[in-house]
DNA sequence: ACGATGGTCGCTCATATGAGCGACCTGGGT
DNA sequence: ACCCAGGTCGCTCATATGAGCGACCATCGT
């Protein structure tokens, strides 16, 4: 693993509640103090031994221990690799009820911030995905991010989840993202070859019934792990909202739309709010998406709107794990402490 | 107490004894290492607690923490203030049977290291002497730095040890060290006003019977505590073989004199050499001194010889806690981890 | 397909530990 | 000299914890 270098991101400095920092008198007692902390801590070894080996009480002892905390002689810190933020990923995973969430130290610059939001999402499919899972995989910056930080793969189906922007094709869509994850896991490829949005409802079923697109289709209902991204409703912060005429934004927007989830849209309470765009498009269903055991949603480098997105579509239940950067995950926990 | 600033000066690295660093896989694993580890040593949680909040075993919460430990997800450092070295106190205290050993960090400028000895033994004695003691202060530059930076202590009778170096009385002698810390604890003071070194036994008996020196001496077998310095035997780490003749030094060396104290004379293996110096001093005597239920040694600053003195005087048994610098405790720890 | 092998799990039982308490010092204030 | 307040100590007893173990499970070579 390549995420090394480490950061101290939060310390005993509480729990100094019950007993708040008491001073050791003197340097004599200061040392005895260390000494007997590096013997408990360090050493490993038992209250009572420490007390026979130095004559006290274990009771003493355990007092010596709890002054060498409070007075910060014993410094007791939970470190993780530089690139993640332990505490906020707590609080998120609590506040939304999620599986998992794993937040990434948001960089100045939002396109490193990306690549390291693909890199931990990358490691963190390593890690849960297990042997013949079914992986369904959507489209966005983030998770073509993912795709070229990708790492060796236990060996699964993988599937493509919508179709593809054309716009963006050129830097390497969904597509190749779904090749590259499928070869790096030795397992097959489903990929979907078509748009994602379509003039209409018309041309949309007439696509999912190409063999190829059905095929990815048809893998839908044994998804096993999703990993989806959440997108913004601005020119910002979404692909969508960029690939929409204004027409079409405008009377979306009238609807309360906050976020967006492969051009399937949500108000601010997590409530899907069905249109017409839901006909237009070739993408897994939101509905189908709650039955999958394991939704990963990759979102991040983005402003406060994309920020309140995420708040939003982790609202509607959908997701399971979340991997996102410190300034959403701030703008989050600041926001509402729902749920 | 002033000793703000902390380093750290000891890590958990080791322990990896039974379980070698053990990575955890992924991110998602990591995130949760840390945040059992959080609830643990800084939330202060049973691993019952932290077992039930989880659903896991209390079994398996124990081996997280044991990886989280490993891997380097929880550190635990034992600082002490910058200037106090724990683990080389432990070590020279166990190495040499005494009932404390305080280590100072050693600074470039040995002035600098001499002050903050003072300190450290100043604070020392405000932390070991009780009400109505009878605290005897010999003299060397460092207890005369000791003096300089003495903080109020106990009311206590205060007794000079010995006479003075005639060539150091200008600087401030062991009598006006004395006269401070009497003022500071409030207690009388037995200063000496004598020489420490006497052309002949019979001027060094005359003086003793003055009433003044009598009277210092007459607290000697009351001493409760009593503070002594430790010189070598050459030109830069003895004031004592600064005071005396070529023939003198000559003569002495050829005993074997490795170390000075109060201008009694020792050897390597810390045996006390009779010489008729003893006889043409005023001083109490290392036999008085053996009786005395604490005696605290200061000394530092000085190069390896002067490392080596202090170890043979340690080896005389007579000294029951040090106040020593880094680099003396190095020399004394990497000669003769005897004892 | 099969057995060997290394790793993980949760159990039992002996031990270590924490919470709370009364006994005992200790340092003023009257 | 006395007493009170605050602090420290080590006790009891209920609980948390560690060591060691067999059951189970995945992975691999044949």
């Amino acid at each position: 693993m390549s995420m090394v270098l480490s950061t101290i991101e939060y310390t005993s400095a509480h729990m100094s509640d019950r007993r708040s920092d008491v001073t050791p008198d003197g340097p004599a007692e200061m040392v005895r103090l260390a000494t007997i902390a590096r013997r408990f801590y360090l050493d490993g070894r038992s209250k009572v031994e420490i007390a026979e080996e130095f004559g006290l009480s274990r009771f003493k002892v355990a007092r010596d221990l709890e002054t060498a905390r409070s007075s910060g002689i014993v410094r007791i810190d939970i470190r993780l690799p530089a690139r993640l933020v332990g505490e906020q990923s707590e609080l998120l995973r609590e506040a939304f009820g999620l599986r998992r969430a794993i937040v990434v130290d948001a960089s100045e610059d939002p396109l490193e911030t990306r690549r390291a939001l693909g890199s931990v999402a990358a490691r963190l499919l390593a890690e849960i995905v297990r042997p013949d899972e079914v992986l369904g995989l959507a489209w966005s910056r983030g998770l073509q991010a993912m795709g070229a930080e990708m790492v060796p793969l236990p060996r699964c189906t993988v599937v493509q989840l919508n179709g593809v922007l054309s716009e963006h094709t050129e830097a390497g869509g969904s597509v190749e993202t779904v090749r590259r994850v499928a070869t790096l896991s030795g397992g097959p490829a489903y990929p979907i070859y078509a748009p994602l949005i379509l003039p209409d409802a018309a041309t949309a079923e007439t696509l999912r019934a190409d063999p190829g697109i059905a095929a990815a289709f048809a893998h839908f209902d044994r998804l096993t792990t999703a990993v989806v991204a959440i997108g913004g409703w601005d020119e910002r912060n979404s692909t969508v909202y960029q690939a929409l005429t204004p027409e079409a934004r405008e009377r979306y927007s009238a609807l309360g739309v906050r976020a967006e989830m492969s051009a399937q849209l949500f108000d601010a309470r997590g409530e899907q709010i069905r249109t017409d765009l839901d006909e237009r498009i070739i993408s897994v269903s939101a509905d189908r998406l709650r039955e999958v055991p394991e939704v990963v949603a990759v979102a991040g480098a983005g402003d406060e709107a994309k920020a309140r997105a995420v708040g939003a579509v982790l609202r509607s239940g959908l997701v399971s794990t979340l991997v996102t950067d410190s300034d959403v995950a701030g703008v989050l926990l600041s926001e509402a402490p729902s749920d």
